[in-house]
DNA sequence: GTGAAAGCGCTAACAC
DNA sequence: GTGTTAGCGCTTTCAC
């Protein structure tokens, strides 16, 4: 089906059709009537793709995570889904699959064949250079998530402002000795273990950092013994996930949380609420920020001029039954 | 950069362009070379969107899932895209957000849209109903995902072995009241509900269902009081979430889990080892049900004829510490 | 308001 | 092996 079948048995012009399915105001009602009619007999359907070419763009917006199957990107890409929807377009995703490093250059060039499929990209922290990122800024409009590039438009939650409330939080209830857990080295990490280490400093309470850890339970499960062994009282680790596997390990080796050491997670996904006792957790508005960065987007492709940094979106210590009293104190 | 600029200044013609980057070998090794460098001093690539246009096919495999950000679907998708990527071929995902029902039929359009943009499509036991899929299937290759469609391929975990396993399960250890806690009115608990009551009969255990339940955490909360006032000793959960939610509950009820109530979730999602105590479960092989699936469609692509029935990949039944002797045995 | 014609960038016969 | 030609299905001036 095409749109000459559809012309010829609604007896007009191939343009005509096209105008129908495009600008319908721009015909007369009897004529879209007819057009309508027989498109629906025909079952006709625009062609997206030759209707791509035609008109220089496609509909589609491309989006890259580094790993779809954790659940702060899979939030992430499901909002950006739904606001990408709204608006009409569909969206591309490639998981770049941030573990095999090897495949870093392949990624590159998946992203950049993605780029001319779609009319703007999203980028969630994406382990590509910033060389590789600015070219690819130049092919197609960009919108970064929680990575800072000056020059390209993105949206952060500043994840140093949740470490800093978290290192208060474990201050205030007499914690003097803190561990970090640091996770994969980019962007979000460095922030997050810079305030923690700054703000150990300014409260004068010992601050020391484990890892780099993979960001997983397991990894948490073994990060327990050496929070434990270097004798902190309180942790803040990179996300939940390692955060729940302290809180595990720790119950496993019957060093009860929060009484013997309070766990501070990072991200508030689903599992701070699902493991026992709750973690408390900074919160970061992961799904507030797809529908942002796919806005921003939106703007950069109706020609808004883009605003001049990246908007940044509050993140917030979420207390819950993980943290207590320093053994110390309480004894 | 179009082809042609790349021809004139290789000084050959577009056609020798489009061989040396559809079928290399067709092409001198020596006008190759000029291609290729001529192409890199443009940086030239040949543009999908035309390509697909002159093809008639696009590189590109459409996926639906229900709820992207369910940790059940983020794991297909992961494997799906990177069978997908392996084979040379992008992702478009749509989620359908099964809660909004009002927008069911929104959702039987846009994977009609997407269906012209992709080579073929993969259905992860979609909202769909059988017509809808049926006639979606007419327009371009379709592989479904957990659900049984005779004529279209398919990969199915057949749930109710899962099930029948999870009873026989409980049995064993003694218990004679069980509840199943339903979840969403699909294919899978249609199948796993009726396993669960066909075996309890058959065991002569008394069988009660609950629900349905929402597929979440929160769900089995409120679940779990349900199960204690039904006076059952054993619990079969629709899924890891709400068996996690379950097994939260009873904790803060007091109720210990295995000894007061034994809990068996399904699935095998990464929660099912993050909660104390671990969680006895069905594992589904979602991982391997994408990647195969990516499979099947690929060969539906390149022609080979499709096997009869669909592909069924083995449950399993994985014990860990959420089941024990029901209490009348231990008591 | 509608039609004719040119073209989006590439591929695929078919000649040479 | 390479060039010529004719599209893929749609949009979009430009006339009328």
């Amino acid at each position: 089906m095409t749109i000459r079948d559809v012309a010829v048995r609604a007896g007009v012009s191939a343009a005509t059709v096209s105008r129908v399915f495009s600008r319908p105001e721009s015909v007369t009602l009897e004529t879209r009537r007819r057009v309508l009619s027989a498109a629906d007999e025909l079952r006709y359907a625009p062609h997206p793709v030759a209707r791509s070419l035609a008109r220089g763009n496609t509909g589609n917006l491309g989006l890259v995570v580094p790993d779809i199957a954790v659940a702060f990107c899979a939030v992430v890409t499901k909002a950006v889904s739904h606001r990408a929807r709204r608006a009409g377009y569909a969206l591309f995703v490639a998981d770049s699959d941030d573990r095999s490093a090897p495949l870093a250059a392949d990624d590159v060039r998946s992203a950049r064949a993605m780029a001319r499929q779609v009319d703007g990209m999203l980028l969630l922290s994406p382990t590509m250079s910033d060389d590789d990122l600015r070219a690819l800024a130049e092919t197609v409009p960009v919108v970064v998530v929680n990575r800072a590039l000056d020059g390209l438009p993105g949206v952060l939650m500043p994840s140093a402002q949740g470490a800093v409330a978290a290192v208060e939080h474990l201050h205030a209830l007499g914690h003097r000795r803190l561990a970090y857990l640091a996770g994969p080295d980019n962007y979000s990490n460095r922030a997050r273990q810079a305030a923690f280490g700054d703000t150990c400093r300014r409260l004068g309470v010992d601050g020391i950092v484990l890892g780099s850890f993979d960001p997983t339970f397991d990894a948490g499960v073994r990060a327990a013994d050496l929070v434990l062994a270097a004798g902190a009282t309180g942790v803040l680790a990179y996300n939940d996930d390692i955060a729940a596997g302290v809180v595990g390990r720790l119950a496993d080796r019957g060093a009860a949380v929060p009484s013997r050491c309070s766990v501070v997670g990072f991200d508030d996904t689903a599992l701070a609420s699902m493991i026992t006792p709750r973690l408390t957790t900074v919160r970061l508005p992961m799904a507030d920020a797809g529908e942002v960065a796919v806005g921003l987007l939106l703007d950069l492709l109706r020609g808004v001029p883009p605003r001049p940094g990246p908007v940044e979106l509050p993140v917030e210590l979420i207390v819950r039954g993980s943290t207590g009293t320093a053994p110390e104190v309480a004894a």
